[in-house]
DNA sequence: GTCTATAGCCCGATAGAC
DNA sequence: GTCTATCGGGCTATAGAC
């Protein structure tokens, strides 16, 4: 694959892409890069020069991944106005994203520590999911959640959308996610609503 | 460190401790059998006599953990009537284990599909939580859980409390979870409660 | 800027002494 | 049964032509 006169900035894309599909079915280590340039079509030298060295390739694999939920979520934030229905949208975005990009949900759920770099941090401490212990903490002022530790609200609700997403990608639940998504919402809110 | 005198069975179980340490800090991939001599005492020629492979060794590693969760829940199981009381402790006991064992905890947490073996289930296929299923199960049956999908409910109230597990070995909750047990217990019964 | 070819390293698995 | 030494293979990263 002759990839000479293209777009660098749409190469590195590729790269970024084929790099995450392959770390989500072998793990960080179980992918070399010549199997990225495979898959990619871009060459050795190209992805070493933009991209420096293999961690600094997944580290931004990890940034864009995360970018790219962050603002699919604040869009869809936009026009919510309760609570209620602000952490639905956060359910919906989710069950979406597993539905019709399972590769890139499957990233977000399976990325760990394998790299020892300080600029990966964990899913749960990213800008998305700070957004959602804020919507819970305005939720425990409103009084539309019952009141206690808050965090201990935010995992209870981001527990049960997120443990449904991991089991219909390890293929345990073998409807879509949105044949039960109002029942999962439903109990979601139920483990965290005011009486 | 010379092991040459001592139970053969002894030092296998060095050695699957060692690893299951080790692909906790490094993942499968990111473990090589002379990192595991070190830190077991044991020699690659035994490993390699008892194991037959890299592969087979995790596999047993597999085993043995998921094996040893079992047998812990099916004690705290034999006194418990209740079907609350049954998911308390499930609960319980895997706060328990990632407070005092979180090397236990983080590999069933994070013991992912590295390794192309069929032996290898993901936990969520486990025997332990198919038990969780069959109690959650003759829960709606006997009406103290809401109707509905009764996968939905184990999801449910699995993820509360498999997530609470998970942000607290990721550094991110910085109390015991024994400190915010009785609210997630809480939390996770009433995601699917009868009303 | 982009490519191919390869240096240098480390790994899994085995051979063979004890 | 257990050890150490080593082989063959595959990896990351770089060198150098175009």
């Amino acid at each position: 694959m002759e990839k000479r006169n293209i777009n660098p900035q749409k190469k590195m894309d590729l790269v970024i892409h084929a790099a995450r599909k392959l770390f989500v079915e072998k793990g960080y280590r179980g992918v070399a890069i010549p199997e990225i340039v495979k898959e990619s079509g871009v060459s050795v030298g190209a992805i070493y020069l933009h991209f420096g060295n293999k961690e600094k390739l997944a580290e931004t694999v990890y940034q864009k991944t995360l970018q790219q939920f962050m603002e699919l979520f604040s869009e869809r934030l936009a026009n919510k106005k309760s609570v209620q229905e602000k952490l639905k949208a956060f359910a919906e975005l989710v069950f979406e994203i597993t539905e019709e990009d399972s590769e890139m949900m499957e990233y977000m759920l399976s990325v760990r520590k394998e790299i020892r770099s300080k600029l990966l941090l964990p899913l749960c401490s990213s800008d998305a999911f700070t957004e959602v212990q804020r919507i819970i903490d305005s939720g425990v002022v409103l009084g539309e959640i019952k009141p206690g530790s808050n965090l201990t609200a935010a995992i209870s609700y981001t527990g049960v959308i997120l443990r449904a997403a991991d089991l219909r990608l390890q293929g345990f639940l073998k409807q879509p996610l949105q044949d039960i998504a109002d029942e999962l919402i439903e109990n979601a809110w139920s483990s965290i609503a005011a009486k």
